[in-house]
DNA sequence: TCGACTCATAAGTGTGTGCTTATGTGATGG
DNA sequence: CCATCACATAAGCACACACTTATGAGTCGA
């Protein structure tokens, strides 16, 4: 669990790690699965998923010889803390209650 | 202004620049001013800034010789629209109004 | 047991990044 | 004016990053 800021924001800052979070929302995927829709070799995609481990994003499940991979919710937090540092800047974002409460409902 | 996902989480990924923000959060700064506290080159540090610029996280206002730089709080919009669409799955720290409301308060 | 499969790792390569020193562009002040 | 200041830009360098092909380590089905 690396889980340190700049290993988080490097992390994100490839497209195609934030595209591969973003096929793994909500359902757990083998890497196999995760490469349909990638132009990607299969080392290439291995690569990508320990990054986002090493970041602490993702996790895996063993099963066999298949590695099941999913969001690590958690792994986020850092990332939100981060922000909140700077939400008080926003100025007519966040200092509405609104907002906040329908982002939290979907 | 570039402000994509990408060229954000680059800027970002750098803990100089990190650092930089949370100098300059709050209150305007000349470049020279930001420089104290850095073992950094003038150069070095233009640099910086201007990634930061081209990522749309800060703005610059010159005045002489001098250029003023400060958060620019709409830049980090992007960021947060990106995180929020990771927010439903966050476990037991988001779902509370609580802990929401105490991050608007500060 | 053996060939096929899933996945990780090794090694090499081109490109990007962050730093440096050197120089350029204006603004300021004596 | 002209030296100095604030800042940006250019050019070069070491290193990191994302990718490739090749190979290794286990697991499964026939």
């Amino acid at each position: 669990m690396g889980m340190s800021d700049t290993e988080i924001f490097k992390a994100l800052a490839d497209p195609t790690r934030r595209a591969i979070l973003e096929r793994l929302a909500g359902h757990e995927m083998t890497a196999t699965d995760l490469r349909e829709g990638f132009a990607i070799t299969q080392p290439a995609m291995s690569q990508h998923l320990a990054v986002l481990r090493g970041a602490g994003l993702v996790s895996e499940r063993r099963e066999g010889r298949y590695a099941h991979y999913r969001v690590e919710p958690d792994g986020f937090a850092p990332l939100h803390d981060w922000l909140a540092r700077y939400r008080q800047f926003w100025p007519s974002r966040i200092d509405n209650l609104k907002t906040l409460l329908k982002e939290m409902d979907q």
